[in-house]
DNA sequence: CCGTCCTCCCGCCGATCGGGGGGTGCGCCA
DNA sequence: TGGCGCACCCCCCGATCGGCGGGAGGACGG
């Protein structure tokens, strides 16, 4: 299991310079919140602050901040998608995923190259606390980000978005070339993965664990 | 339809005193977003923050501000819920809801005794427009937040509420003590009165729409 | 007063679901 | 080399869904 960032609790020390912090999100009041949140921290140096992917990636390589939050959904864009170009720009920034609804299974986040997700709902203190300990090299997860939601498999994901748009398992074998029966085992396994006995609930549990949009 | 926002721009009068604003969000990044937002307001004359309905009731009771910004789910309690509360603490205040994910019709805001509803991926301006706006008296409430979700009826709620968890219509039937045949057409009213084909598709909107937690 | 909407009940039917059984081939890792 | 998870295919079957037809009473407003 990752390590959390209460695992080290305030008693941080200044590991060098101060850190400069890009947010990317495009709700303003996220933004201003989390600018408001850090900027008061004295071992931070600087907000910069994204609406796109297009500007994380250039602020990211002009900036080289420390550390970035990622929304999951910025736009049409999506959050892993945007976490690849910030780390091509600046390889060395710790990427965070960020999020008030949706969740983002610690595996996938890793995959995507991010170190870290923290739930909008987090109190102020712990905000700043697991930036700082991102910018410390640290990985920042809370339990239980894993869980069910990791274990789907690429495939199970794909019938499971299909799922949610209200296709039957006929037409989502069609769209993603398989055999209907295919579909059903699929299905099958997201049922018993996510613990639901059938679509509508998955779909509810999917939407919860931020598995679909 | 409901005036909008945008319908009186940003030369509102310095309409007599200058705004206290009430903000109700367990959150704390909203809650200092807004605060930002809308500190930097001349017209802005104080933000409380209450993180439950029972904080907000008192801060009403005691504050009388003039706006509140409620979150549509603030903990375990509901929007609705603390809208009420705050308007029995203090009746002048004028409310509107605020949300990320989830939407609340027009007419269930104003069934609640709101008089707006702002969504937080609204840019800062738009949200100081409106919280000005709903200060001079007027409601605000963005375009196409009513649409579908108005029309249903409490009974199409229960059994979509029902849907969600992954009930069947026999399930859902002998909950409500309904026939299932009954169950059966409501859910087709659902679906219907939200433009889908099945449950899974429902609950998809349903959430989208913030029609279930 | 009549129309409209909501709520509730009945029968019927084809399409779909969800689970059961069986199998193949792939790649990964020990 | 064998195990294991993944992806894919086939069979069958009862339960469930979603829409079709019908009718009933009550509330509310023009």
């Amino acid at each position: 299991m990752a390590s959390t960032a209460d695992s080290t609790p305030a008693e941080l020390t200044h590991d060098g310079p101060r850190l400069r912090v890009l947010i990317v999100d495009d709700h303003d009041v996220v933004h201003w919140g989390l600018r408001l949140m850090l900027g008061r921290q004295p071992w931070v140096r600087g907000c910069l602050h994204a609406r796109s992917g297009e500007e994380a990636a250039d602020l990211a390589r002009r900036g080289s901040p420390h550390v970035a939050l990622v929304d999951l959904f910025v736009g049409e864009e999506s959050g892993p998608e945007i976490c690849g170009r910030i780390l091509e720009a600046s390889p060395s920034t710790r990427v965070a995923f960020i999020s008030g609804a949706g969740r983002i299974s610690a595996a996938a986040a890793r995959a995507a190259g991010a170190r870290g997700f923290v739930p909008k709902d987090w109190p102020a203190d712990r905000v700043a606390t697991a930036v700082r300990a991102l910018g410390a090299g640290r990985s920042v997860f809370p339990e239980a980000t894993d869980a069910p939601a990791a274990s789907l498999s690429p495939r199970e994901r794909d019938v499971l978005e299909l799922i949610a748009t209200g296709a039957t398992n006929a037409e989502i074998a069609s769209s993603l070339h398989l055999s209907p029966h295919t579909v059903k085992e699929h299905a099958s396994a997201v049922y018993r993965k996510l613990d639901v006995r059938n679509r509508a609930e998955a779909v509810q549990r999917a939407q919860r664990l931020g598995l679909v949009g």
